[in-house]
DNA sequence: GCGTATTGTCCGGATATCAGGACAGCCTAA
DNA sequence: TTAGGCTGTCCTGATATCCGGACAATACGC
């Protein structure tokens, strides 16, 4: 279970490896985790192939530029 | 300067809440941040206010849903 | 008071993005 | 082999978004 170390998010691809790691890790197929967020599976699999960019990369730009680290991390409640 | 803890993003708007602390750590403008990044101020100023929304939404609806959490936190090397 | 810096907000036009549908390739099981 | 699930990718139209410029409000120091 202690898979649990955190991803460190630099780019749109590791975002992207990170989104699939995760849903792997749920059992949940694109088409399902599309159903459940209201989103489509294609926007799905081309945010876990790291090319919805524009809108990421900017954001990644900022906090690199203040020096911030963004990470992703499975909720153990 | 331990005000280290991260921050936990669950909303654009603690997402923007998040960057303008960042950004006032780090001593800087709206202005010279757009300067440095290449953005627009009026964007920034946006993303401070929680007002880019739909990405974001978007992208924090499917970690909610994977039970990932993201946090900022401050790089220190 | 005054002047200046900073920030929130509005507008308009160019652009990026998303949804929806479709198709092909790859596995795996029967 | 065939059938079915999963995924990557392409296309089109509708929509959201960003930039650039501008203005007003606020905060601060002098």
């Amino acid at each position: 279970m202690d898979d649990d170390r955190p991803f460190r998010i630099y780019s749109p691809e590791s975002l992207g490896v990170a989104i699939k790691h995760y849903r792997h890790l749920s059992g949940l197929s694109q088409a399902e985790l599309a159903e459940r967020t209201g989103l489509n599976r294609t926007y799905l699999s081309s945010l876990e192939q790291g090319r919805e960019t524009e809108q990421v990369r900017r954001l990644l730009r900022v906090l690199q530029e203040l020096g911030v680290r963004m990470t992703l991390q499975k909720a153990d409640w």
